[in-house]
DNA sequence: CTGAAAGCGCTTACAG
DNA sequence: CTGAAAGCGCTTACAG
């Protein structure tokens, strides 16, 4: 119960620098000026008060918050904790802070539920995740820059940066080609998005190109333990591929999970196996998985600036950007 | 380059609701006596302006953010994605929001750097995550509310909300005593912790109350490639134990696979694994690990409740509370 | 139940 | 370079 003790206020430390209170504003405003004597000055009776500026009354006069939503992945894929360490690092070397936006957004009909919208974001990123339309609304609506990284949802409209998805699905076929596979599937999840789309058009044109041969295409989940049957019936019967370009790592390691422990299959030497993101288990002695490293640090760089700048223009204009994505060879092709 | 289209404000609602500010601003305070009738016309103006209260604007003057800010954990551990999903959700059920605070907390020394507490958060969650020594003194000397959910550092003295440890280091020793074991080994990571701690000593004490055997402790670290090299020292030579405890499932998983691909041993005939976490890759038909499930829904739901009510109370007391954990028995022991 | 007014802690023209 | 003053969009006593 111990009494709230006010913060320190300008005020207070305009009161023990022996200056006005617009001065120690000034200070604290990059780019104004302030005389380096009085600067110390402040300085120092705002370290001795322990001062901070107030961000929300700062906000209210600024009209920008330093503040971007972040939209995060529902699911737990393991990427996803860098993802977030990345964009918000690099947001707060910017001057930016980040504040989640849970997945599921409230629509805020009764005007009785708390919105985000309430803290005036200066933009949104949606990372790796699942866009929602509403959100995306709401942003056009408020004129809000919004991008996604990473990922982005089939029928979207907004800004994004993602790795070349497209490039990476022909390598993959590629590498597959050299191995002389000519019965090959592309597995995919149960999330439509351009990425993906990309990814396997990608595979298919140039797999096509080089053998005449088409990859079949079968769609799973993303989630582990419902694309196991899907991959159960791939590999069932005469239709079993030689090889399998996965949408993603998880999925790349429930087709090795299977292959090996319930068909006897060795890999690569009777199944070939290619995932996408380079997780971290990728890298476990049970696995070493070949796959394709996305530049996530890259991405996240690259989307902070982009919503930067457009805050800094008043400008939303949909902007797309594409970065080269690494082969990682390992032992599965 | 759209112009810059203000958000409509409370006095832009009056006036199309034919009231004044103050009465629009009380329909949307929680409590505040408004008739029914203003009520909705006053609802409806909004609506028609798309109107959201600003919430720094309010916070101005209710001296109450409604932000709390979120230490996340720097490692890319799976479990912890569900971690920020649960307690983000929790909060805004309750009228919160969370603001990531990066790992890399700036120290602020020169007042240059934007720091967190600008925003003044009404408390801060750290997730999973090693609590900044500099970050609980802020908090302290801000009496801002600090929790540490689902891990506690040694040396910390903040409130915290976590799995019941040492009940699961006894059930541990246990399970290993009913399959006659011996020879047995505590595994651990590299980051001091209480939670560490105690496990290791249910587990310790448990076992040798139950034996008259002392288990092994051996320190590895929380990442997997490094954790490699004490796991084969550990199973070399004439004191490979015949079963191992693990401080976390990832840990668990290294053994598994070393013990499996480079030893030749059968699990869990040769060896018993137990992990610590129940993250979604035991569940993975290569591993099947038997585990303790942390009840981080529990655990999200008890943390907020906590740190809200000091809020509201102006207390920053520190509280301790642990929560049961569970056995989820499957083919590793 | 409702309105007029003061005040929250800043920033930023406006003078000097 | 610096100060006095207005204003950002709210909430909340204070009257009525």
């Amino acid at each position: 119960m111990s009494p709230l003790k006010p913060t320190s206020t300008s005020k207070d430390v305009a009161k023990l620098a022996g200056v006005s209170q617009s001065t120690v504003s000034r200070v604290f405003v990059p780019g104004s000026s302030v005389s380096d004597k009085t600067k110390q000055k402040v300085f120092a009776a705002a370290k001795s008060l322990n001062y901070r500026p107030n961000a929300f009354a700062r906000s209210l006069t600024t009209n920008e918050s330093k503040l971007v939503g972040l939209v995060f992945p529902d699911a737990d894929y393991p990427i996803h904790m860098q993802t977030l360490q990345l964009i918000s690092t690099e947001l707060q070397q910017n001057g930016y802070a980040a504040v989640l936006i849970p997945w599921q957004v409230d629509v805020n009909d009764d005007y009785s539920v708390p919105n985000i919208f309430q803290y005036r974001v200066d933009a949104v990123i949606a990372a790796s995740a699942t866009l929602n339309t509403s959100l995306y609304e709401e942003c056009e609506e408020f004129n809000i820059p919004i991008i996604q990284y990473a990922r982005v949802v089939e029928g979207t409209k907004s800004s994004y940066v993602i790795s070349d998805n497209y490039e990476a699905g022909q390598q993959a076929a590629q590498l597959l080609h050299q191995h002389k596979a000519t019965q090959v599937v592309y597995l995919t999840g149960d999330v439509p998005t351009l990425t993906n789309d990309e990814r396997q058009s990608g595979f298919i044109n140039e797999f096509k190109a080089l053998t005449g041969c088409s990859p079949r295409i079968i769609e799973a989940t993303y989630d582990y333990a419902s694309a196991l049957d899907p991959i159960r019936d791939m590999l069932t019967g005469e239709h079993c591929p030689q090889a399998v370009f996965c949408a993603t790592d998880n999925l790349a390691m429930a087709v090795m999970d299977v292959a090996r422990l319930e068909f006897g299959l060795t890999i690569p030497q009777d199944l070939k196996v290619i995932g996408f993101d380079n997780i971290p288990q990728t890298q476990w002695l049970n696995y070493q998985l070949t796959t394709f490293r996305q530049d996530f640090q890259r991405l996240a760089r690259e989307s902070v600036k982009i919503i930067i700048e457009q805050i800094a223009s008043h400008n939303t204009d949909r902007v797309k950007m594409m970065v080269p994505v690494k082969l990682i060879q390992r032992n599965t092709a």
